[in-house]
RNA sequence: GGGGGCUUAGCUCAGCUGGUUCAGAGCAUCUGCCUUACAAGCAGAGGGUCACUGGUUCGAACCCAGUAGCCCCCA
């Protein structure tokens, strides 16, 4: 048969997919093994593959093939995020390009169409996966808004509100108002921008102009946000700003909208910034909230939800607040009102998933009570910090407290419709409860168990009278219920974070009544692979529900990999257009080749620079492997009795040497693989094929051109090829399982991915192959001296260890084409010397031998030794070192010396007989 | 503003608890080869004051302090 120069992974791929997933060989149901567990985080479920997640899932599928090839039983679960932000927008702006507004139809409505939508586009990226070769078992792939799952979402947030860990308060909060939802601290994110400060004048009342004896007319106040002037409740100063001292506790008068206000100090206010005066909104900024609290001031909320200006302002009723911002600067320049306009930088709160500019807004919403939470578990920090939970790379660690030290209350209603529905319950006054069901909570209200309406929530009565009436559904069951009370249902929808951070037990079906088999058996996972970036969103939430919900961590250990960015560290987007498509990627280069591609790159926790020349190489590495294949395969047998007895002792040390290489290398991997050093993992073994078996070994045991080769020696290159191809199989899946299948003419003993996967030996014996470096002597002398490969050259060697030599013989004279080598004889008249340890080398060589240019290369060589020589000699005659240094060191610095000794008098030699 | 991290060959990075036969790897570069497994290849070679300054030490890429530059997170 012949086979191609290339490998062609496009043929073996989906042949190979198939059969693994035919065999059920990602399929895990407990037994008597030990599990080993890694749950997927959960990609958006209408998202596609991106760069990011073949890096993650490749590392992943690495992790659990190798566990499943030790004998362990591995369990990889799949699934998708419901992401209810994202998929409600993409679903919106759908409905709108047919003409559809999400205000004009009922919630219903709304989750038939994304239901629809989910169902059309969903799971896309887990399909994309099996292209790269994820070895999940597809069979438990979950969805977190799946039935079973919300009822776990929702069933943890009644546990957790009758424990006191969730309560419904008025704060203010992050409105996104292109979402038209409040959000997480975390999914604002905060960039620097340009933006103007306005100095803008503040009149005096006739009262405050009286002190002042008339002279001064008003106060200046710098703001980046004119457009909330109408919002100003107070002006604040500091108490010991001396410019202002006498205006603490006189009136000003806000622009546009005329209204009077105090002027109070409190230190909070920076003397430097601006004028040392700041306008107080309490409605629209953190700050100027809690200062509104301590003096007790008006909350003027002048924008909608649209970010429009609310009636509430009394001006510019009705315009979006960027336009409103241009138009007030306008009219109060107009008025003189402005004095100053300064250019400063700034960071300015976006929304993580829609990018539009974040408003503090006061609102009634649900919150986890942190601190509170961080009291009871407080091996949610702990046992990080302990590695009982150990991250990779460990400087995560920091991150993670320095979050958990300043964290602050959770707020997990979003004012959507795709999500999990709050189970609380009000009735027509506004007093709520917390259940199951409408019969729950009437059952509540009946028993008086319900709590009174919060003082700022008429906001949200009024939406869900809107929105809501017309759909509310009255239980029917079995017309036990007191529907003397007309019960709405909380209209917003969870945090979709909030259904994340049960995953690894949800998915087990840990949080639902009965079989608790799997969950028993699988739970807590072991690893948990994902980036640095949803550390808090996600990791950390884990963390915190795991101990909360049952006591327990929910994986062991975490690896955080980088960002993948393109060569110039630009983050991979859409836009930019720098970001290849992946499926692309594997038609092009096949997925073992991008399997590599990504990994080379990427140690744990450094951003990859992904270049497609690192794909090429993962490419050209499956092609040498391939024609390491095809060389072997191409052999002709005879029996062993059929070649001479030097070629198979030859061939027997070519063996034992390989084995030596092999077996360090597998203790290095495994080694690697403790310290979740994938990247170096990878190296080695790819050093390994490349140079050591490829180059070396196969070279060494090939025969020349057109013989045979002996039984024997076939069986042993064969079983390396095989211990190679195990060895990478977790990292290149494909390829391995092929050429292993054609190695053995299609009858392995069992398919690849369940080959046992090597352990550490410590004991193997090493074998003395300093003779080979004559190998690499002569080529050099080849290249040096632009000698062809087919001039053979005899070698003599002086040293006192023929035997070291002797056994390698045969592979010196095949790989460096050396006709004889001679033991201790007499210096030629011309040669070259070089020293392999302390053993002197002479290849004769009568042509053109520049002896002036040997000469001084030794001369070199002595110069450097002899220096190398009182470096040594120094520290040895030092007392301080020899009784400060621990002894093992001393003992190596006496070798250095003896060896330094030896060397020196050789090249004296070599130098004196040359200039006789 | 607060916290964390980084700076080692042209590029991307290894260098564990300080001991110069440890300054290393891959890629890239250069030289010579189409030697019937592989030019997606073979053989060989050249690249670094380990950011800078000072300190600790018998000894510093490694420990400490300061300086400069870069990155990330948080507010």
């Amino acid at each position: 048969m012949e086979l191609d120069k290339h490998y062609s992974p496009q043929q073996v791929e989906d042949k190979w997919y198939s059969y693994w997933m035919d065999n059920g060989f990602f399929d895990s149901t407990p037994d008597e093994r030990e599990p080993y567990t890694i749950v997927m985080p959960p990609p958006n479920v209408t998202g596609v593959l991106h760069m990011g997640h073949m890096l993650n899932n490749t590392i992943q599928d690495v992790l659990i093939r190798k566990a499943r090839m030790e004998g362990k039983n591995a369990c990889w679960v799949p699934g998708t995020d419901h992401a209810s932000i994202a998929t409600e927008a993409k679903v919106v702006k759908m409905l709108a390009e047919k003409g559809i507004k999400k205000s004009d139809i009922t919630r219903e409505e709304f989750l038939g169409y994304a239901w629809e939508w989910k169902n059309k586009y969903g799971g896309i990226i887990l399909e994309q996966l099996k292209k790269l070769g994820a070895s999940c078992d597809w069979k438990r792939t979950r969805f977190t808004m799946e039935e079973d799952l919300s009822n776990a979402v929702i069933d943890v947030f009644i546990k957790m509100y009758k424990d006191g860990l969730i309560y419904r308060g008025t704060k203010i909060v992050n409105w996104d108002p292109a979402g038209k939802t409040t959000l997480s601290d975390e999914e604002v994110i905060y960039k620097e921008n340009n933006s103007n400060l306005y100095y803008v004048t503040y009149l005096f009342t006739e009262q405050t102009k009286k002190t002042f004896n008339n002279e001064i007319g008003g106060l200046q106040v710098a703001t980046t946000r004119p457009e909330t002037i109408m919002g100003d409740v107070a002006i604040c100063v500091n108490p010991n700003d001396e410019r202002y001292k006498e205006l603490i506790g006189k009136t000003v008068i806000v622009p546009v909208v005329n209204r009077v206000v105090k002027v109070i100090a409190d230190e909070y206010i920076d003397i430097e910034f601006g004028t040392g005066c700041l306008k107080v909104t309490p409605a629209h900024d953190e700050n100027d909230y809690k200062i509104g609290e301590k003096y007790n001031l008006e909350i003027i909320d002048v924008l909608d939800d649209d970010g429009k200006i609310h009636e509430r302002a009394g001006a510019y009723v009705g315009m979006d607040r960027f336009a409103c911002r241009k138009q007030i600067v306008k009219d109060l320049e107009e008025q003189g009102l402005i004095t100053k306009t300064e250019q400063i930088k700034n960071t300015v709160g976006h929304s993580e998933r829609t990018d539009a500019v974040i408003e503090k807004k006061i609102s009634t919403q649900w919150f986890v009570n942190m601190q509170d939470y961080m009291k009871r578990y407080p091996q949610v920090l702990s046992d990080v910090m302990n590695d009982e939970i150990s991250f990779h790379p460990s400087k995560f660690k920091n991150v993670y407290k320095h979050w958990l030290d300043n964290i602050k209350d959770w707020n997990i209603s979003r004012q959507l419709w795709w999500g999990q529905r709050i189970p609380a319950w009000y009735d027509e006054k506004g007093n709520y409860v917390v259940a199951k069901t409408e019969a729950e909570a009437h059952a509540l209200f009946n028993n008086n168990a319900y709590k009174a309406p919060l003082a700022d929530n008429s906001n949200l009565i009024e939406r869900h009278t809107n929105q809501d009436t017309q759909n509310v559904q009255h239980s029917t069951d079995e017309g036990h219920i007191n529907t003397l009370r007309n019960l709405t249902q909380d209209a917003d929808v969870l945090d979709t974070w909030f259904s994340s951070w049960l995953w690894p037990i949800s998915v087990f079906d840990g949080l639902k009544e009965g079989d608790k088999k799997d969950y028993q058996y699988y739970y807590p996972t072991n690893d948990l692979v994902t980036g640095p970036d949803i550390i808090f969103f996600w990791v950390a939430r884990m963390v915190m529900a795991g101990y909360a919900l049952n006591g327990q961590k929910p994986f062991s250990n975490v690896y955080f990999t980088g960002i993948v960015r393109d060569k110039l560290r630009r983050k991979m987007s859409k836009s930019l257009g720098n970001s290849p498509e992946p499926m692309d990627l594997i038609a092009k280069f096949g997925a073992d080749g991008v399997r590599m591609g990504m990994l080379l790159s990427s140690p744990a926790g450094n951003d990859i620079l992904f270049d497609e020349t690192n794909v090429e190489q993962g490419r050209n590495f499956c092609n040498k492997i391939w024609n390491a294949y095809r060389l072997i395969a191409g052999w002709q047998i005879v029996k062993d009795e059929a070649v001479s007895a030097d070629i198979i002792a030859s061939n027997a040390l070519a063996n034992q040497w390989f084995e030596m290489k092999y077996q360090t290398a597998v203790n290095d991997i495994l080694q690697a693989f403790e310290d979740y050093k994938l990247s170096e993992a990878l190296m080695t073994i790819y050093k390994l094929i490349w140079d050591d078996f490829c180059s070396w070994y196969l070279e060494m045991v090939k025969p020349v051109y057109g013989e045979p080769i002996n039984e024997s020696t076939l069986t042993q290159a064969k079983n390396n090829l095989e211990k190679v191809l195990t060895l990478l199989h977790p990292f290149m899946p494909f390829i391995t399982e092929e050429l292993y299948h054609v190695l053995y003419e299609g009858q392995p003993t069992k398919p690849m991915i369940v080959n046992a996967y090597p352990k550490m030996d410590n004991s193997i014996a090493s074998i003395d192959d300093r003779a080979l470096q004559i190998i690499t002597e002569i080529r050099n002398i080849r290249n040096n001296k632009g000698l062809s490969p087919k001039v053979a050259f005899e070698v003599i060697i002086k040293t006192e260890q023929e035997a070291i030599y002797k056994a390698w013989e045969t592979t010196i004279g095949k790989l460096a084409n050396v006709s004889a080598i001679l033991y201790n004889a007499a210096k030629p008249e011309k040669c070259l010397t070089t020293l392999i340890g302390t053993d002197e080398i002479f290849i004769p060589f009568a042509e053109a031998i520049d002896e002036a240019a040997e000469m001084k290369k030794m001369q070199e060589e002595l110069t450097y030794l002899e220096g190398f020589l009182k470096s040594v000699d120094a520290k040895l005659n030092n007392d301080r070192f020899v009784s400060n240094a621990k002894p093992d060191v001393i003992e190596k610095e006496k070798q250095k010396r003896a060896d330094a000794l030896e060397k020196i008098e050789k090249l004296k030699h070599s130098l004196t007989q040359n200039n006789n």
